[in-house]
RNA sequence: GCCCCCAUCGUCUAGCGGCCUAGGACACCACCCUUUCAAGGUGGCGGCACGGGUUCGAAUCCCGUUGGGGGUGCCA
C-alpha cells in the first residue's frame, strides 16, 4: 500500500517551525515512497480563529521551503462529509446530544472543579435542539492501543478518556471528526504529527472504527507517529506569543532554505555518521520514522545559524549575488554609487560594483540580512562610529599621523592595487614602529567608519583612489579640527 | 486531580548488553593562520538524573524515585 500522508495546518497564526518540521518528515515519507502522496489540507474550520491571510501564510511557507503537496485542500469544504459521518455515527449509536454547558457543568461538579466531562447527558436520550452538541459515548472500560512508529506501542484505557464533543450545537463537526473523516477519504496510511496530538490517537481510533461499522466503508486504520515537541529554552512547547517561531521570520532574516531544511531534520533525528551537514537526497534515503528520538528537543537558533553559513559559503559567487538581492534592493535610497547624481530614472545602484564587492563578505556572513551593513560603505559616505574613531583617530596620537602618510602613500601610488596599497600601507606602518594590524585602524576607520569589515585593501581598490583619499582627508579634518 | 510521554556534555544527538577510558555537531575557551572581522586548522572544557534489580558484564533490559513535558475545549 503506497504511503498516504498528510500535513493539516490550522491558519491561526503565522507558520509555525514545528509546523515545518511535521511538513519535512511527511514530505520525506512521500518522497521516499515511488507511489507516495503528501496532501496539505487545511483545517479552517474554526471561523472565530482562522483568517485568510494565515492560510496564504501556509502556501508561501510551504513553497519557500521546497515543499511540493497534493492540493492544497480545504476542510470547510468538506462539510457535507462531516454532516453524514455524523448522521451515520448517531444512526449507530456512538453519539447522544448534549445541553450541558460549562457553568452548568461547573456547578455540579463544585470548587475543587478536576477538568473533563461527568457524562450527565448519556442516558438522558436529549432530542436535537438549537442548544444541544454531540458527544461520542466512550466504552466504558477498554483498552485501545495507539500504534505509533515513533514509541511503540502506546495504551490507553477508555475509563480516562471523557465523552467528548464532535459536533458543535450549530451542528458542524469539531477537529475530532472532521480530522478523521477526511483522512479517511483521503485514505491516510500514517497520521505524522506532533506529539500534542498523542491523546487524540485513542479517541480518533475510536471514531475511525466506529466509522468504518456505521458505514460499512472498513477503511484501514492509520498507523501513528507522534514527533516529540520543539521546545523552548524553558522546556516548554514552543508558544506563537513569546517564541520566535514564525518560519517568515527567518527567511526575512537571511535564512536559506536548504539550511533550515537540514536543521529541522535534525531535530529529533540524525544522520548516519558525523556529518550533520547532509543534502536532502541523503536524508530522504536514511530517514526511518522507528530512529526519531522521543524526547523534545530544544529549537536552536546558534546552531541553525552556524548551519547557514555554511550553506551560504558553499553558494556560488552568482548564486551568493542573487540570493542578497532581496537586502540589497538598488531601488533604496542608500545604494547610490558614492558621488554619483543619478539622473532621473536612472538606476542609483551599481551592479557592476556590487557584483566585486560581494566575494568579498561572502564567507563573513552568516545571514543574509547582515550584508547591507558590510557592504554600505562602497555605496554611501560611510557613518562614521564615534566610537571607533575616537579610539583609534582622536584618542591615539598615532590615528592621525597615520592617516596623513596614508594620503601621502596611496596619492602616489602609480597603480592603486591592493598589492601596492598592502605595502605602502606596510612600509608607513614599519615607518613609525607600528604593526601592519595596528597602522590598518585608523585607514579603515576613516573609509569604512568601522573597526570590523571586508578586506581593507581590497576594499579600497574597489572604492578608487578618489573616494579614498577624500574619505582620508575628512577623517584628517575630524581629527585635528583646528589644523589647517 | 486524572491520563499519557520523556530522561546521554549548556544544546541537538550517536549509542539499541561487551567495540564506551561514551563518539559527532552547535556554543564556549586556548593556540595557530592573519591587514580588522570572519573563514580555516589544532587542542581543550563538558554528559549517561538517582536508587534498586537482571547479567560474567548495563548508558544500553526491568522496577521504583525524582525531575521535566504534553493532554484533559461546543480550539486545532
Amino acid at each position: 500500500m503506497p504511503v498516504r500522508v498528510r500535513l493539516a495546518p490550522s491558519p491561526t497564526g503565522y507558520f509555525h517551525v514545528g509546523t515545518a518540521r511535521t511538513a519535512l518528515f511527511n514530505w520525506i515519507l512521500a518522497k521516499q515512497d515511488p507511489e507516495g502522496v503528501f496532501i496539505l489540507r487545511v483545517e479552517d474550520t474554526d471561523p472565530e480563529r482562522n483568517r485568510e491571510e494565515w492560510v496564504e501564510a501556509i502556501y508561501s511557507a510551504m513553497d519557500w521551503l521546497g515543499l511540493d503537496y497534493t492540493g492544497p485542500f480545504r476542510q470547510s469544504e468538506n462539510g457535507p462529509a462531516h454532516a453524514a459521518a455524523l448522521e451515520a455515527l448517531k444512526a449507530g449509536g456512538f453519539l447522544y446530544y448534549c445541553d450541558c454547558t460549562a457553568e452548568a457543568l461547573a456547578a455540579r461538579k463544585g470548587e475543587g472543579a478536576t477538568p473533563g466531562y461527568d457524562g450527565y447527558c448519556r442516558e438522558r436520550h436529549l432530542e436535537r435542539s438549537a442548544s444541544t452538541a454531540l458527544r461520542f459515548r466512550t466504552p466504558d472500560d477498554e483498552t485501545i492501543l495507539v500504534p505509533d512508529l515513533v514509541r511503540g506501542e502506546v495504551a490507553f484505557s477508555t475509563s480516562a478518556i471523557d465523552d467528548f464533543v464532535v459536533a458543535r450545537r450549530t451542528g458542524e463537526a469539531l477537529y475530532a471528526l472532521a480530522n478523521v473523516v477526511d483522512d479517511r477519504n483521503d485514505r491516510i496510511t500514517h497520521v505524522v504529527r506532533g506529539e500534542e496530538h498523542l491523546a487524540n490517537a485513542p479517541k480518533q481510533m475510536m471514531l475511525w472504527s466506529a466509522l468504518n461499522a456505521a458505514t460499512g466503508l472498513e477503511v484501514p486504520l492509520p498507523v501513528f507517529a507522534h514527533l516529540p515537541l520543539l521546545v523552548n529554552e524553558q522546556r516548554k512547547k514552543l508558544s506563537k506569543r513569546r517564541d520566535p517561531v514564525a518560519l517568515e521570520l527567518y527567511r526575512d532574516q537571511g535564512y536559506l532554505a536548504a539550511a533550515v531544511r537540514n536543521y529541522l531534520a535534525l531535530l529529533g533525528w540524525s544522520p548516519r555518521g558525523d556529518d550533520e551537514i547532509v543534502d536532502m537526497a541523503t536524508i530522504i534515503e536514511q530517514f526511518r520514522l522507528e530512529d526519531v528520538a522521543h524526547s523534545p528537543a530544544y529549537f536552536d537558533v546558534k546552531k541553525l545559524t552556524a548551519f547557514n553559513g555554511t550553506y551560504i559559503r558553499s553558494l556560488s559567487p552568482y548564486q551568493f549575488a542573487r540570493a542578497c538581492w532581496p537586502w540589497v534592493d538598488p531601488r533604496d535610497v542608500p545604494w547610490r554609487p558614492t558621488g554619483y547624481v543619478p539622473a532621473w530614472g536612472e538606476d542609483r545602484f551599481d551592479p557592476a560594483l556590487y557584483a566585486r564587492v560581494l566575494p568579498l563578505i561572502h564567507e563573513r556572513v552568516a545571514r543574509l540580512d547582515e550584508v547591507p551593513a558590510m557592504v554600505d560603505f562602497f555605496f554611501t559616505e560611510p557613518t562614521i562610529d564615534e566610537a571607533a574613531f575616537d579610539k583609534v583617530v582622536r584618542h591615539d596620537p598615532a590615528g592621525a599621523d597615520v592617516l596623513e602618510a596614508a594620503l601621502a602613500a596611496y596619492g602616489a601610488l602609480e597603480d592603486f592595487s591592493a598589492e601596492l596599497l598592502h605595502a605602502a600601507t606596510l612600509a608607513l606602518a614599519e615607518a613609525r614602529g607600528l604593526s601592519l594590524r595596528k597602522a590598518q585602524a585608523p585607514i579603515r576607520c576613516a573609509v569604512t567608519g568601522r573597526l570590523v569589515g571586508p578586506p581593507l585593501f581590497e576594499s579600497l581598490t574597489l572604492l578608487g583612489r578618489e573616494t579614498t583619499l577624500a574619505r582620508l582627508r575628512t577623517a584628517l579634518e575630524l581629527a585635528r579640527p583646528s589644523g589647517d
